[in-house]
DNA sequence: CGCGCTTTTGAGATAACTCAATACAGGTGG
DNA sequence: CCACCTGTATTGAGTTATCTCAAAAGCGCG
């Protein structure tokens, strides 16, 4: 698993990410980083960039002193994660799967200075998230079980999926923990949600981390809630 | 109950709020808009300012379909609500107490034009919010009842309380409802939880809505999961 | 002095959790 | 190539925190 990295201006460079065996060259331009484990960035960590999702799947996470975690987000292609508070990072970010991510300097967010388009880029992108956070605090306060895990489906359908047919497959390249904890669950809810919809014929699962959604109403239906 | 706007330049003038008799003049300056009920602005408004807080309390909220309701946030004198996803406003707010508020274009926060350093403060403020989200997300998916109503007691009490002898008071001049809403509660919870802090001597209700903070630290072991 | 609204308290129901066992898959080594 | 081993996922059974429904208590207001 890798993550490619590259500034606004040139790319860019590979990050070894989990446990997959290696698939892909590093390519290294203008900027030089390599990580070993799925490690990206740390809470507490210096934010000198945000970091915009071309491709793969990042995880962002908040651990309390209790060991209770929360994933609060994943970073998918088109998203722009790391936005800082003050000078740094404050949450952990994982790679999740092979990446190939952009780095923007925190400056270009922060002062109007570099490209101003950018600037309104990154700007728009941090507004959007808010609304985003805004959404799932519904999901997280005001959905059931089953709601909340229609609705992550739904949502990696829309932006990740690719049809087959009538239908509509995706991968969950994160564990059913990373989803317990971005929703609010536990695995073993995630493992019965699932497995409730597997037995209406909603979805059916390849493997444990490959998704067919054979009948996407009934599963907007099981999202009620109405995102 | 009233709001009173200002624009950034020159203030104010007034909106009336809920039910309280008037008690505050109307003081116009350049900006004119006068408004009856709690209303302040409604999601899919036209979003030509962002607001900061000067006094008073503001509720922020967003309705499903289905008539559940989420409360995204209370704004505090200090906070500044209202972000913009696009050029409308993502949520409902409306005013829960006398409220004086400072408008800023929405222009100012987006492009760096007009006076950049209030363009900074306004950025930072998002990024500031995001990371409050953020916060909040651990509360709503990780933290019980007891710890979550802790934990907004504690807020409130740093934010708004004030000193008396060796204890803290302030005021909850939302309902029960609407923290049950920000919380991901019921009523019942919500008024159960505050019972059993009054039994344990952690805190007094002078009336439902004022709160003496008798034992801090107690109230914090309460909120365990550290904020 | 009673009416309506909010809050509190009570009792029972239930969705989700916890703990425990089983199944599955991928990688490893004999 | 197959048996094993480890980690993840699924299924099962019983517990519990919180919810729901219902009633009582407070408070402000007319």
């Amino acid at each position: 698993m890798y993550v490619t990295l590259s500034t606004e201006q040139a790319p860019a460079f590979m990050v070894s990410g989990t446990k997959l065996p290696c698939q892909s060259k590093v390519t290294v331009l203008n900027q030089r980083r390599h990580e070993t484990g799925t490690h990206f960035f740390r809470e507490g960590d210096k934010a000198s960039h945000v970091y915009e999702v071309k491709s793969g799947v990042l995880r962002l996470t908040r651990v309390l002193k209790n060991g209770r975690r929360q994933v609060i987000a994943f970073g998918l292609p088109g998203d722009i994660i790391g936005f800082p508070n003050g000078d740094q990072h404050h949450t952990d970010c994982d790679v999740i799967a092979t990446a190939e991510i952009v780095a923007h300097r925190r400056q270009n967010l922060e002062d109007g200075e570099g490209d101003p388009e950018t600037h309104q880029r990154l700007l728009r992108a941090a507004l959007r998230e808010i609304s985003a956070m805004q959404d799932h605090f519904m999901m997280l306060a005001r959905k059931s079980a089953m709601e909340k895990v229609a609705s992550f489906l739904i949502v990696l359908s829309h932006r990740t999926g690719t049809p087959v047919g009538n239908y509509t497959t995706f991968s969950l390249p994160m564990s059913r923990a990373d989803i317990a904890d971005f929703l609010g669950l536990t695995i073993e809810t995630i493992s019965r949600s699932l497995s409730i919809l597997r037995k209406h014929g909603t979805i059916t699962l390849e493997t444990p981390q490959i998704v067919l959604v054979q009948d996407m109403q009934a599963l907007i239906d099981a999202a009620q809630a109405t995102d």
